[in-house]
DNA sequence: GCGCGCTAATTTTTT
DNA sequence: ATTAGCGCGC
C-alpha cells in the first residue's frame, strides 16, 4: 500500500489519509479526483482494515459507480478479495431503491412498488389534468411536472404550495400535485424524486432504521457533491449522524445541474455544515495542456459564485486552442467531420469527442460523419429501454409484479390492439374511482357486472385472463422464461411479424434482445424487481463505450470523461448559452460552468466553433447568429482562428453582404422583400464541374457556386477531404 | 373500435 | 424533422 501512496501528490495524499471526520475535497477538473476516491477506499480497506461492507460511496451516474468499483477492485487485486456489493458503490437513486425495497412498508407502500420514469409520469399527469378538467389552464403535463418536481425538492407538500400560492395558476398546480401524489400512492409507485424523498422520510420516521444504516456504513464518500440537491443533502446528513466520517468530493466550477434542483450552496457551505471539516484543494491538473486550461479558466473566471481555484499543469506548450467560424451549421458539421477524418488518418488522436449543448444538434453532425465514413458512437438520444416495444413488455412485467400499477395497466390494456377502446377503458376507470379500487380490480369487477356490451366483455375477459396467467408465470417461472411467456401470451412478436413494416424486424430483434438481457441477468442471480429497477434507472449516457474513437454527446453527458481531441460546437448566443438561461445571472453562470466542463475534457487539442447561420426546428429558413459571449470572454491572443474566415478577413466579413441569403436579408430588413435572381456560376469564371487546385487540399471539383465575383462561395469536393465550402477571395484557388 | 392521414406543436441539459 | 394528437371514414 505504501508504494500506492507514493503515486500521489502531497495534496492527494492528505485527501486519502485523512479518513476520520468530515473532509471536503475541492477537486479541479482533471486533478485526479477519481484516483483519490478509489485510493481512499483501498486505503481504508487495506491499511486500516475497515471491512469493505462498511464503506458507502455514492455517485450520480451508474457509469461512475461501475468505474469506481472496477478501479477499487483493480487496486486491491491479489491482496484483498472483495465480495460483490462490498464496498457498496451506487448512485443516489439505486441506493435509495435498495433501502426502500427492504423497508418501504413503514411508509404504507409494499415492497414491490413500481418506479415511474418520465414517460410514466407524463401519462399519469395527463390523467390528472383530465380528471380535474384543467386542460385549458395548464400548458403541458411536462411543465406541471417540472413545477411539482421543484416543489418536492424544496420540501413543499401540496398543502404548503397551495397556502403560499400567489396566483390561480399556482393553486391549480397545487391541486394537480395533490392528485398526482394520491395517484402515485394508489398505484404503489414512486417517481424519481420520491425515491430520494421517501428514503429521507423513512430515516426521519424511523430513527432505528436510520441508525442501522449509520452503523452499517461508518465511512461515507460522495462524488460530484456540487450537484447534490436538497433531499440528497439531507440523506447524506442522516447517514452521517453517528460517525461523521464523511468525505465529499466536488468542484463548484463543474456544478451543472441547478435546473434539476442541485444546490451549489451545499458545497459552498460544507465547512459551515460540518464545523470540524478539513478542506483539501487539488489544483494540479494532469489532463490538459496549459493552453487549454488558460482558455477554460478565462471563461469560468467571469463567475461570481465560486470559491476560486487556479488549476495548473506541467504540460506547458501544446497546440493553440482553435476557433472556427462556419457559414452555417451544415458547414460547421462538414468542417468537424473533415478534421476528424484527418486526425484519425494520421492516427495521432486516441480519442475524439464532439460536444454540443442540445441533443438536437447531433443530427447534422452524424450525417456528415457518416458521409466521411467516420465510425462514431452517439451517447444519449433514445436508449434501448425507451423504445415503445420494450416499454410495453416491461409494463406487462410491472403489472404482473405490482397489479396496482395504473400506468402500466393503461399502457398495455390495448397494446397490442385487442378491441378495448377509450369508452371501455373509461368505464373501468370510472368504476375504479367510484369504488376506490385499483384498475386491475375494477377490470375484474366490470367483468362480473356484465354491464358492458358483449364485444367489450369478451375483450376484457381475454385481457383479464392474460393478466392472471402472467401473474402466475411471474411467481413460478425463472425471469428469462417469464419474459418469453409475455411475448408468447401477448402475441407481440407474431403481430409485429405480420405487420411487415420496415421497422418491424428491428422491433422483433429488440424484444429478443430484451429476453436475452433478462436471461443473462437471471444467470447472475438478479431478481425481477432488480431487473425492472435497473431498466428504470439506467440512463442514456450509461451506454458510453470507452473503446469508441469518436463520440458524440451533450456537454452534460461528457462530465467526468476525457478525450485527446475535443470539438465544442454551436458556440452561439441563444444556443450556448441557451436561450432559456439568457437574462438570468445564475443561469448564465451555470452555462459558463458547462462551457468550462466541456473545455476541460480535452487533453491535447481543443477546437471551438460557431456558425453564422443555423437552421432551427428543422425549418428551412436559416437564422443568423451571434458568436457566444463565452468566446469573447477569452483573451483573443489565446484563440487561433482557423479556416476560410480566419484572421483579418473576419472584420470585413462582419459587414459584408456575402451571399444571396445575406443580401436578401439585408434588403428585407430595409423593407424590400423580393427574392434576388439566383446567380449561378455560368456567369462567373468558375464552371460547375470544373477542376481547381487548392494549396492545402489539392485538386478538387466544383459542385456549387453561390454569389458572384470574388465574394462567391464555392462548394468543392476534394478527394480525401470531402466537401468544402470556401470563399473565392480567401481560398487561393487556381484553375487546372 | 380501428386505422389512416392530416395538422400543430415542439427541443435544454437527466438520475 | 419528428411526433403527438385529432378527425374522419370504415
Amino acid at each position: 500500500m505504501s508504494n500506492l501512496l507514493d503515486q500521489l501528490n502531497s495534496q492527494q495524499r492528505i485527501a486519502v489519509e485523512q479518513t476520520e471526520g468530515p473532509l471536503l475535497i475541492l477537486a479541479g477538473a482533471g486533478s485526479g479526483k477519481t484516483r483519490v476516491i478509489t485510493y481512499r477506499i483501498a486505503y481504508l480497506i487495506e491499511a486500516l482494515g475497515v471491512p469493505p461492507e462498511n464503506i458507502l460511496a455514492v455517485t450520480f451516474t451508474n457509469k461512475a459507480a461501475e468505474q469506481m468499483k472496477e478501479r477499487v477492485a483493480r487496486l486491491l487485486d491479489g491482496r484483498v478479495q472483495l465480495r460483490s456489493g462490498a464496498p457498496h458503490v451506487s448512485t443516489f437513486h439505486s441506493f435509495c431503491v435498495s433501502v426502500l425495497r427492504r423497508h418501504i412498508d413503514h411508509l404504507g407502500y409494499t415492497r414491490d412498488f413500481s418506479i415511474y420514469d418520465e414517460d410514466d409520469q407524463q401519462r399519469l399527469m395527463k390523467t390528472c389534468i383530465a380528471e380535474l378538467g384543467l386542460e385549458d389552464h395548464v400548458t403541458s403535463a411536462r411543465s406541471v411536472l417540472g413545477r411539482i418536481s421543484f416543489a418536492k425538492n424544496h420540501g413543499l407538500t401540496p398543502e404548503l404550495l397551495y397556502q403560499q400560492a400567489k396566483s390561480d395558476q399556482t393553486e391549480k398546480i397545487a391541486a394537480l400535485f395533490d392528485r398526482y401524489d394520491a395517484k402515485l400512492r394508489q398505484a404503489n409507485a414512486l417517481d424519481f424524486d420520491d425515491l430520494l424523498l421517501k428514503t429521507v422520510e423513512l430515516f426521519y420516521k424511523s430513527s432505528e432504521i436510520c441508525q442501522q444504516y449509520n452503523r452499517r456504513f461508518p465511512y461515507v464518500l460522495v462524488d460530484e457533491y456540487q450537484d447534490t440537491n436538497r433531499p440528497q443533502y439531507q440523506l447524506i446528513r442522516q447517514l452521517t449522524l453517528v460517525n461523521q466520517n464523511l468525505c465529499v468530493v466536488g468542484d463548484e466550477d463543474q456544478s451543472i445541474y441547478r435546473w434539476r434542483g442541485a444546490d451549489i450552496q451545499n458545497i459552498l457551505s460544507f465547512e459551515k455544515d460540518y464545523p470540524q471539516a478539513r478542506t483539501v484543494r487539488l489544483e494540479q491538473n494532469y489532463r490538459s495542456t496549459q493552453k487549454i486550461l488558460d482558455v477554460a479558466g478565462a471563461v469560468v473566471s467571469h463567475n461570481r459564485e465560486r470559491k476560486g481555484k487556479t488549476l495548473w499543469t506541467d504540460r506547458a506548450g501544446g497546440d493553440a486552442v482553435k476557433i472556427y467560424q462556419a457559414w452555417n451549421n451544415d458547414e460547421e458539421a462538414a468542417y468537424v467531420a473533415d478534421e476528424i477524418s484527418r486526425a484519425l488518418a494520421q492516427s495521432a488522436e486516441s480519442s475524439v469527442a464532439v460536444l454540443y449543448r442540445t441533443n438536437a444538434q447531433s443530427r447534422v453532425l452524424e450525417e456528415s460523419l457518416r458521409r466521411n465514413g467516420v465510425a462514431y458512437r452517439l451517447v444519449g438520444g433514445f436508449s434501448f429501454y425507451a423504445r415503445a416495444e420494450i416499454r410495453d413488455v416491461l409494463a406487462y412485467a410491472r403489472l404482473a409484479s405490482n397489479p396496482r400499477d395504473a400506468t402500466a395497466f393503461q399502457r398495455i390494456i390495448n397494446t397490442p390492439a385487442r378491441g378495448i377502446g377509450a369508452s371501455t377503458l373509461g368505464s373501468i376507470e370510472a368504476n375504479a374511482r367510484a369504488q376506490k379500487i385499483t384498475l386491475w380490480e375494477a377490470l375484474a369487477d366490470e367483468l362480473e357486472a356484465r354491464r358492458l356490451p358483449p364485444r367489450a366483455l369478451n375483450a376484457i375477459a381475454a385481457f383479464h385472463k392474460l393478466g392472471k396467467d402472467l401473474m402466475a408465470d411471474q411467481a413460478s417461472l425463472p425471469m428469462g422464461q417469464f419474459f418469453k411467456s409475455i411475448l408468447d401470451r401477448t402475441g407481440y412478436v407474431e403481430i409485429l411479424a405480420r405487420e411487415n413494416q420496415p421497422e418491424s424486424q428491428d422491433r422483433i430483434e429488440n424484444l429478443q434482445e430484451l429476453v436475452n438481457a433478462a436471461l443473462e441477468a437471471e444467470e447472475q442471480g438478479t431478481t425481477l424487481a432488480e431487473f425492472l429497477d435497473h431498466a428504470a434507472l439506467v440512463s442514456d449516457s450509461d451506454d458510453y463505450d470507452e473503446r469508441a474513437r469518436v463520440t458524440l454527446m451533450t456537454l452534460h453527458s461528457a462530465k467526468g470523461l476525457e478525450f485527446s481531441l475535443v470539438f465544442l460546437v454551436g458556440m452561439e448566443e441563444g444556443l450556448f448559452p441557451h436561450q432559456l438561461s439568457v437574462g438570468d445571472d445564475a443561469g448564465i453562470e451555470e452555462e459558463r460552468r458547462l462551457c468550462y466542463v466541456g473545455m476541460t475534457r480535452a487533453r491535447d487539442r481543443l477546437v471551438l466553433s460557431w456558425a453564422r447561420e443555423r437552421r432551427r426546428y428543422g425549418r428551412d429558413s436559416m437564422e443568423t447568429s451571434r458568436r457566444s459571449r463565452f468566446l469573447d470572454e477569452v483573451p483573443p491572443n489565446l484563440l487561433e482562428p482557423v479556416g476560410a474566415t480566419a484572421s483579418k478577413a473576419r472584420t470585413t466579413w462582419e459587414n459584408a453582404v456575402n451571399s444571396i441569403a445575406g443580401a436578401e436579408r439585408y434588403l428585407r430588413e430595409r423593407g424590400i422583400d423580393r427574392p434576388l435572381p439566383k446567380v449561378r456560376s455560368s456567369s462567373s469564371r468558375w464552371k460547375l464541374g470544373s477542376r481547381v487546385r487548392h494549396a492545402k487540399y489539392g485538386i478538387g471539383t466544383i459542385l456549387d457556386c453561390e454569389g458572384d465575383g470574388e465574394d462567391s462561395k464555392l462548394t468543392i469536393s476534394f478527394p480525401g477531404y470531402g466537401r468544402k465550402k470556401m470563399v473565392e477571395r480567401f481560398a487561393g484557388l487556381e484553375k487546372v
